[in-house]
DNA sequence: AAGCTCAGCAACCGCCGAGCA
DNA sequence: ATGCTCGGCGGTTGCTGAGCT
């Protein structure tokens, strides 16, 4: 199957590299607008995201989605990908369905970064002088069959985690649903704050459909998650994003999407990842649902006062400049120019404050 | 202060399975 | 039954910033 596939998107013509914050916030319009039903289709509709689908998918789901935890792996978090990882191998969504609002892609790192290391030190340890010349990059990343489940009686430190430093792949691969069932039973993992049990972790695991992730306010759109249902009037059960609704008013030009949409989540933040800039967020936000917003420009570099964003795109000592500066021409570029939260700022106390940007189109 | 090294992260690449005509 | 399209997954790459010399 799949054979003489042709590529995924023509590469002339597509941007690719590093996503511009006018690129993120098309993306998000359209999808907010449409949903994202065909990836591919997507950047055809999206007038001006001169993306392949699959990227704008990608960028979807490791960065734009809205129910994405930013932050710090907590240790519960750590503790249990590890666990999972001792369990499934080198399977990030599957790792990612038991790990709500974390990505496949951001664990991927997280564990490449971090916790192999971790990992392989604690099984270093475990072994006792054994043998010390580990190599690096074949140890340990090699997933490991599931372990005998003695060790997993201690619960609480990474040393519990074996390492299997075999070569290939033969271990996890072999893992039949009953056997995960069987090694998931007499596991105990610690998503103490994760809000779940380990039935539950079973079922996501057996159905690759997180009950975490559906139970959660936001919708399933994780990338293990089915894919979301576009309908034409519903659009698409993807969480509401909490663009302020004066952005809409800026992106379509019309206030199609005036009335403040509230978001059955809205409410329910994700993890911010230290607490601290959300809950003083939430604070200055009276409704709390801005946070994802504004997280959202904090992301992008575009959150502070105007001139502090004029600031941010002076040219760098190497002369380069900020490429949204240097189109001004576009509206959207004017708008990130002035400063979303300016420009939102302004369009609350009046639309002609924000008459600067007139639309993004984000329709077919 | 300058150069170098390394870790972290975002994005890309290529393959695979499912679904459909 | 076959071939194609599409979404999804896992591995890899390359950029960037922080830390070190």
């Amino acid at each position: 199957m799949g054979k003489g596939r042709a590529p995924c998107c023509a590469k002339v013509g597509l941007n690719r590299g590093s996503w511009t914050p006018e690129e993120d916030m098309r993306l998000i319009a359209y999808i907010q607008k449409y949903g994202h039903a065909n990836w591919r289709a997507l950047p055809k509709q999206a007038a001006g995201l001169l993306r392949c689908g699959k990227s704008c998918r990608l960028r979807w789901i490791n960065y734009l989605r809205p129910d994405l935890k930013r932050g710090n792996f907590t240790v519960e978090e750590e503790e249990t990908l590890i666990k999972l990882h001792n369990m499934l191998g080198n399977k990030w969504s599957k790792i990612a369905a038991c790990l709500p609002g974390r990505t496949d892609n951001e664990i991927k790192n997280v564990w490449n970064t971090h916790l192999k290391k971790r990992v392989a030190a604690s099984a270093g340890e475990q072994k006792k002088g054994g043998a010390k010349g580990k190599k690096k990059t074949t140890c340990v990343d090699v997933p490991a069959p599931a372990p005998s489940p003695s060790p997993s009686s201690s619960t609480t430190t990474t040393t519990t985690t074996t390492t299997n430093c075999s070569s290939g792949e033969s271990g996890e691969q072999s893992n039949t649903s009953n056997e995960l069932e069987f090694e998931l039973d007499k596991i105990e993992i610690p998503m103490l704050d994760l809000g779940f049990d380990l039935d539950m972790l079973l079922d996501t695991v057996t159905n690759t459909h997180c009950p975490v992730i559906s139970s959660a306010p936001t919708s399933t759109c994780s990338s293990a998650s089915p894919p979301c249902v576009v309908d034409d009037d519903t659009l698409l059960d993807l969480p509401e994003i909490d663009i302020v609704p004066e952005l809409w008013s800026i992106m379509d030009g019309e206030g199609a999407c005036a009335e403040t949409a509230q978001a059955p989540w809205s409410n329910a933040a994700p993890c911010h990842g230290n607490g601290t800039e959300a809950s003083a967020a939430t604070a200055d936000d009276e409704d709390g649902k801005e946070w994802w917003l504004e997280d959202l420009e904090k992301e992008l570099g575009l959150w502070g006062p105007i001139d502090d964003y004029q600031h941010q795109q002076q040219p760098d000592p190497q002369g380069r400049v900020d490429p949204l500066s240097a189109s001004v021409d576009d509206p959207v570029s004017c708008y990130f120019q002035a400063g979303p939260a300016g420009a939102a700022t302004s369009a609350v106390q009046g639309p002609e404050a924000s008459a600067v940007i007139t639309d993004i189109p984000v329709g077919p």
